[in-house]
DNA sequence: GAATTTTGTCACCACTTGGAGATATAATGA
DNA sequence: TCATTATATCTCCAAGTGGTGACAAAATTC
């Protein structure tokens, strides 16, 4: 028969595991990821890092435990999102320009959302790969639901949104480092904020009115 | 009277100190600047780490010669750019669409411009600063003579910009790393470039619609 | 209580890092 | 030819890396 794992009060295999799982999260926080490692790791988590050996196999493993459990997977906050068929109407517009700068705000504010973005685009690691791919998974049903409205126009609705949501995650990232101005505009400042919403707001009001353009153009063609 | 600087075969300053600059070069192409160490260098050169710090102080000294001495400063082959003034009739629409698109083909076709950025974002180096701010002293003339044009309207030429830049940039690191897609668009491959670059092209070209119309109906404020 | 198993620490290994001192040697000037 | 001087290498250091085996101590079972 198996024996009882032992819980005791000094001696708890779970409490250090979650220890060292935190840790992960502190360094990454504090340091970046570059420095995390299984003495830096042990040391923070305040334990031997023998156990990460013996818990994990190594520190990647750890780390991955630790990513895995986040929910970086998506880099938005699932709470405020409305379900995208609310919008029915305005063709999903509303909800694709909240998603965008509630992805912004996200990035903005949290400096290991930063770091992990990053880190993707930093190395080749298998993990980095995978939530990678994970993200792209969460947008699969967002961006087929576009579809239906741009389909039948000259858009290319994933081009135009890459572009955004590329430009969402550099500016942030690059005012995460060198901190100096982009394009003239300053930096982390409420100002800065204003002026890529309402340019985000501008871009995509001129993408589905072209798109709505050649909409009516497509029904009545007679020129 | 002072000596002659010796310029042996053997032992020559000059060659030595090129031979480690160089290397600095080959260790950011191949294995990525968080190598950059002095036994690495040293190592790649051929030669004493010792000389790292008599020629150049240390090994940041010697990576900043390196990295001044290239024009990451402009990230943009100034050979095939012509004169922006070219493009007075059409506010400059085609020479900035131009610009951009070769921004993207030279991070497309330089590991080396990629992993530049890549380090720009990730450190707070008083280096990488340094070349931050001088790629927005390079862009600054040509933001002023936009304004001519956008000042009069309601488009901030600065946010649509830093948003096409930025993910220019972003699309670009991100297919350097993880290799996966993104927004569903295939990862380097000529496809993608097309895809991107008509994007690019619908946005300027709204851009400047919208610049346009308000001209126009500032200059006949009649409803 | 004693025996056993799990949890945890510590000391150690080989290796790499940035950096400095001692020393050898090639190039020069006489 | 021989001393001087700049060039280059070599060895050593302390600190930090990932990883392991020996051992102590707590928790469990008997």
């Amino acid at each position: 028969m198996a024996r009882k794992i032992p819980e005791g009060e000094f001696r708890n295999k779970e409490r250090t595991k979650l220890k060292l799982i935190q840790a992960v999260g502190v360094i990454i926080r504090t340091e970046g990821y570059t420095k995390l490692g299984v003495n830096r790791i042990a040391d923070t988590a305040g334990v031997s890092k023998k156990l990460i050996y013996r818990y994990f196999g190594n520190a990647d493993k750890l780390i991955e435990t630790y990513v895995k459990g986040e929910d970086y997977w998506m880099m938005f906050s699932t709470s405020d999102q409305e379900p995208i068929e609310e919008s029915v109407e305005d063709q999903g517009q509303a909800a694709i320009a909240r998603m965008l700068k509630s992805l912004y705000e996200h990035l903005e504010s949290s400096p290991e959302a930063r770091k992990i973005i990053v880190w993707e685009i930093s190395e080749k690691s298998q993990l980095m790969k995978e939530v990678s791919q994970n993200r792209e998974k969460f947008g699969a049903p967002i961006l087929a639901q576009l579809d239906a409205f741009f389909d039948s126009s000259d858009i290319d609705i994933r081009g135009i949104l890459s572009l955004l949501l590329g430009g969402i995650y550099y500016i942030n990232l690059h005012s995460n480092s060198t901190g100096g101005n982009f394009c003239e505009i300053e930096n982390q400042s409420e100002e800065r904020k204003k002026r890529i919403f309402k340019s985000l707001e501008a871009i995509l009001e001129w993408t589905y009115e072209e798109a709505g353009k050649q909409k009516t153009r497509e029904k009545t063609p007679s020129k």
